[in-house]
DNA sequence: GGTGTGACAATGG
DNA sequence: GCCATTGCCACAC
């Protein structure tokens, strides 16, 4: 009996798969802030599914609700997604707009401005 | 049902 | 200190 289990037994919805909770989780994240795929997660409960929160969120498209994956970046604060926005320079945008520093597609406020919703949530 | 993959992360040389 | 390799876990084919 895990965590998990119960958790999914209470949502029992189709919210009970690994996307939607990404998909929730990147919704939450304050603007003006910013989290890494680790961070998300190790929320999640699957630390290790760092690579799992970047596929899902290649997948948020699909998903009626906009996703800000803008705000969510590797662990060194790198935009190695920003291919799968449409426009390389769309996530960069969208980082400028939110009042952060993009420089050679790396925010410079990673450091200063992250949000581990492990933390905070 | 097994294999491959993938917008990462951590470790080793 | 930088480059290369391995591990990880959930989804698609």
């Amino acid at each position: 009996m895990t965590e998990r289990s119960s958790v999914r037994q209470a949502e029992k919805s189709d919210n009970d798969s690994f996307f939607c909770r990404v998909y929730d989780v990147t919704c939450m994240i304050p603007r003006g802030r910013i989290t890494s795929y680790g961070a998300i997660a190790r929320y999640l409960g699957t630390a290790g599914a760092a690579r799992m929160v970047g596929w899902a969120l290649n997948s948020s498209h699909s998903s009626e609700r906009f996703i800000p994956a803008h705000r969510v970046v590797n662990r060194n604060g790198m935009l190695t997604g920003k291919h799968h926005f449409g426009n390389a320079s769309t996530m960069q945008q969208l980082l400028e707009n939110e009042g952060f520093t993009v420089i050679d597609d790396t925010v410079l406020e990673f450091g200063e401005r992250f949000w581990d919703p492990s933390l905070e949530l």
